[in-house]
Formats: C-alpha cells, sequence, structure tokens
RNA sequence: GUGGGCGUAGUUCAGUCGGUAGAGCACUUGUUUGUGGCACAAGGUGUCGCGGGUUCGAGCCCCGUCGCCCACCCCA
C-alpha cells in the first residue's frame, strides 16, 4: 500500500468542507475589500526565494523543496506564497502603472519540516497582498479583514502588532543592537549568539528564560523609529483603539521572513497546540524592488487554513436535494432519464437496484436528501412519481410531466 | 536535526500471569403485503506495523527497523 509522504494529508469529508467553508468566507469578505483572486505556479525559480524569503531565514535555509528539473533549472516548490505574487506583480509589469492592485490567493505551500499539531510539510494558505498604497490606512484595512474573516468563522484570537522600521532607522538600530547583544554575549544561549550573527533582531524573540531577563535593558525598535515609522505606527494604534479592536504591543514580535519592514502582526489563538500562529503579515515596501521591480510599497498577511480548519464548527447540514429509486427494473430505467433532467437544478441521488419503498426512504434519509422520488408499479402504469417531502412528511403522486 | 509517546478490524480502543483476538461505532442486509430517522437481529475483514530473538507456545518479553503523533527549533 501506498501512503502519502510524511507531513501530507488528503482531505475529505468533514474536513474538506470546512477546507471550502473557510475558503469561500475568507475569498467573498477579501472582495468586498477590493481584491481579485491571482493564481500562480506552485513551482517557481530558487532564486525567488533565495532574494524574497531570504537566505538568512529557516524557511530558505532548511526548509525548501529544492531540485533541478530535467532542463537544469534549479528550481523550488512555493514555501510561501507572498515572493510568487510579487513576481507575478513585476513579470506582468503592473510596477509601471501607476496604481494600485490587490490580489488573494490560496493554495498549497511546501515546507521540508518535521511535521507536529499544526504544522505540515504540504500545507495550505489563503492570503492578501496590496501593491501600491503606502498609507497605513491600508495595514489598518487588512488587519480589519482579518478580523472579519475570523468573526464570521467564529474563532476567537488575540492580536499582537510592532513596528519593525525601514531602511532609514533600521540598520542604526540594527547596529546599535549588535554592539548590545556583544556586550553580554557570554551570557546568551548558544541559538542566540548564532543569531546575533545571522539576525540579531530575532534574538529578541528567544524563549530561553535567562536570555529573556539580560534582554530587559536592550534597546527596543520602537524607541529607535524615525518619524515617519513612528507616527505610522502610532496612527495605526489609534485607528484599532477607535474600531474596537483589541491588541497587543510585542516589541519582540519579529516575522521570520527577511522581506517585512514597518507594520507587523500576528493573529495568535490559544485554542490549538503550539502552533499557535492563525495569521501573520505586515508591510514589505522594498520587496518588489529586491526583485527587480520599480520601487513599490505592498503590505499583506497570509492564513494558515489547516490550523483554522482545527478551530471552526461547520454549519449543521441541512437535507437537500432529491433521491431517486424505483422497485423494478423497468421503474428504474425511467428513473434514469429523470434524473438527468433534475441534475441540471439540484442535488440528485439516485439508487440503480430495485428496492423496497421502505428500503428507499431509509436509503433516502441516509443520504441526507429532502425530496424522495420512487416508482413502483402503479406508478409504472399510470405515468406518475410518488414524491415525499422529508422534513415535512407531506407526500403525493404526481404526473411524470409536472416534475 | 534533538527529545518523549504510540502502532491490534474501516474507525475508536480493550486484551489479565505469555496459551495463536474481542467490544462500541460505522457499513451491508433483514425484522412478510408500498412509508424513513428509533429498536432488534444477522453478516465480514485482522500478515496484532515489519524483521529477528527467547520460549513447548509471543499481541504480550528482548533487540532492531519503519511509520504516526506531540514537543523543541521555526513558522501560517
Amino acid at each position: 500500500m501506498i501512503n502519502p509522504l510524511r507531513g501530507m494529508k488528503d482531505l475529505m469529508f468533514e474536513e474538506s468542507q470546512k477546507f471550502e467553508h473557510i475558503i469561500t468566507t475568507a475569498s467573498n469578505i477579501a472582495r468586498n475589500y477590493g481584491y481579485s483572486y491571482i493564481e500562480t505556479p506552485i513551482l517557481e525559480e530558487t532564486a525567488l526565494f533565495k532574494r524574497s524569503v531570504g537566505e538568512s531565514s529557516d524557511i530558505v535555509g532548511k526548509e525548501m523543496y529544492q531540485f533541478m528539473d530535467k532542463g537544469e533549472n534549479d528550481v523550488c516548490m512555493r514555501p510561501e506564497g507572498t515572493a510568487g505574487v510579487a513576481r507575478a506583480f513585476i513579470s506582468n509589469k503592473l510596477d509601471r502603472q501607476d496604481a494600485n492592485y490587490r490580489f488573494y490567493y490560496y493554495g498549497s505551500m511546501f515546507r521540508y519540516e518535521r511535521p507536529q499539531k499544526g504544522r505540515l510539510r504540504s500545507f495550505h494558505q489563503f492570503g492578501c497582498e496590496s501593491f501600491g498604497e503606502g498609507s497605513v490606512y491600508e495595514d489598518f484595512m487588512l488587519i480589519s479583514m482579518i478580523k472579519d474573516i475570523f468573526d464570521e468563522l467564529g474563532i476567537n484570537f488575540s492580536l499582537k502588532i510592532n513596528s519593525l522600521g525601514c531602511h532609514e532607522c533600521m540598520p542604526p538600530y540594527r547596529t546599535k543592537l549588535v554592539s548590545f547583544l556583544e556586550g553580554i554575549k557570554d551570557d546568551l544561549c548558544e541559538d542566540c549568539n548564532r543569531r546575533i550573527l545571522t539576525n540579531p533582531i530575532r534574538v529578541l524573540d528567544c524563549k530561553n528564560e535567562k536570555c529573556q531577563t539580560l534582554l530587559k535593558t536592550s534597546p527596543k525598535l520602537i524607541d529607535n523609529l524615525c518619524k515617519n515609522c513612528n507616527d505610522d505606527f502610532i496612527k495605526l494604534q489609534t485607528l484599532l483603539n477607535e474600531t474596537g479592536i483589541a491588541y497587543e504591543v510585542d516589541t519582540n514580535l519579529v516575522r521570520g521572513l527577511d522581506y517585512y519592514s514597518k507594520t507587523a502582526f500576528e493573529f495568535i489563538s490559544n485554542d490549538i497546540g503550539s502552533q499557535s500562529a492563525i495569521a501573520g503579515g505586515g508591510r514589505y515596501d522594498r520587496l518588489v524592488e529586491f526583485l527587480d521591480g520599480r520601487s513599490t510599497p505592498a503590505v499583506g498577511f497570509a492564513l494558515g487554513i489547516e490550523r483554522i480548519m482545527d478551530l471552526v464548527q461547520l454549519p449543521e447540514i441541512k437535507r437537500e436535494g432529491l433521491y431517486l429509486g424505483g422497485m423494478n427494473e423497468e421503474a428504474i430505467h425511467l428513473i434514469l432519464k429523470i434524473a438527468r433532467g433534475q441534475l441540471k437544478t439540484q442535488k440528485v441521488t439516485m439508487e440503480y437496484k430495485p428496492k423496497s419503498l421502505k428500503a428507499h426512504l431509509k436509503s433516502a434519509d441516509k443520504a441526507g436528501a429532502r425530496m424522495i422520488g420512487i416508482i413502483g408499479e402503479d406508478e409504472l402504469l399510470n405515468g406518475t412519481i410518488w414524491m415525499k417531502d422529508l422534513e415535512t412528511k407531506e407526500e403525493k403522486t404526481i404526473q411524470l410531466g409536472e416534475l
């Protein structure tokens, strides 16, 4: 027997229904916010992810499904969605239009990691990317959209926000931080020491208690933001306050991907396992430029579908459609033609075996049908069909032509 | 990559002191003449994850191996 690969799952029945429910809910809301659907390839040039996600990230460093294709191209299964959408934005020369473009997408992402609850090697994200709008209002609208999606799905969350600064205030801060860290490096854990070199900002996020104590006096990025970044961050908080969206400023919130700047946010659920981030995103004003496009401000987010699936309740399933059955072979032949006609307007379940009326009713019930239509000997003689509403229990015998 | 837990029917699991397997659920079919959900009855499958070892005898004990799950790391 051949099983799916490690960390890969088949979704069916209740799970696939949840999946669809989440995607349709999110898509509808995204369209209301002015986003249009974009579908990009799963496979991209490896260079795309190295340049956008960043070589220092774990994703690029060790989690990519990377290989040479038959044409000797170095390619990758996408580990996240933003890079591909940004690439499409540039490839299609939209960066040369002085306009805003907003896209939503969903699909499989691939990361070669050790699977656990809420973390798979093949998983799904729903995401939105907005290009060309540099205003912090857009950051706010994205957060508002995610809130709407979670509210609609009936999911509880808490929101964390931070500002990562821009290319003007981040580098000086980084230098300041590194010199602080160098001073206490002997007392920091091994991981932190490694990160001082690779990504010093992430040292702040260390879960080691001893490190956290030492880091209490570290220079904070929010105290070192330039005026523009600082004003925007305050404005974002004002907007959230005014709208009544609860949040917490988390100065240690560092998005794992290199392309983020300014606003960063993460939606957390306490009702699932340790992989508690159910949505994350932020601004990435420099990414388009890094990918050889014309400098374009941008902001986006992604939802983790599987993590959300663990949290949603499906609405109760209602009886739906028509069950058709016959009590003898001749009737079934006739039923088949009726079924083909009815299929144009509703869900039809058809039974090919002749059965007693009782057995048919049982089957129709099991199939979850709302109506049942049966042709037996009497109906065959009269050119009629016996119909019953399985919910109201009303029944009637009608001419076949009346259907 | 590093820990810990677990592999028995389609599924959830039980299985005593070692004596070659069971229960619920699900599924199918019935419960006399053309009226469903309930109830009752009947039906079937297991290389007991795989490979060795100990033993008269292994689902159970020992060794190895593979797989799954959870956690670290990282992230959605």
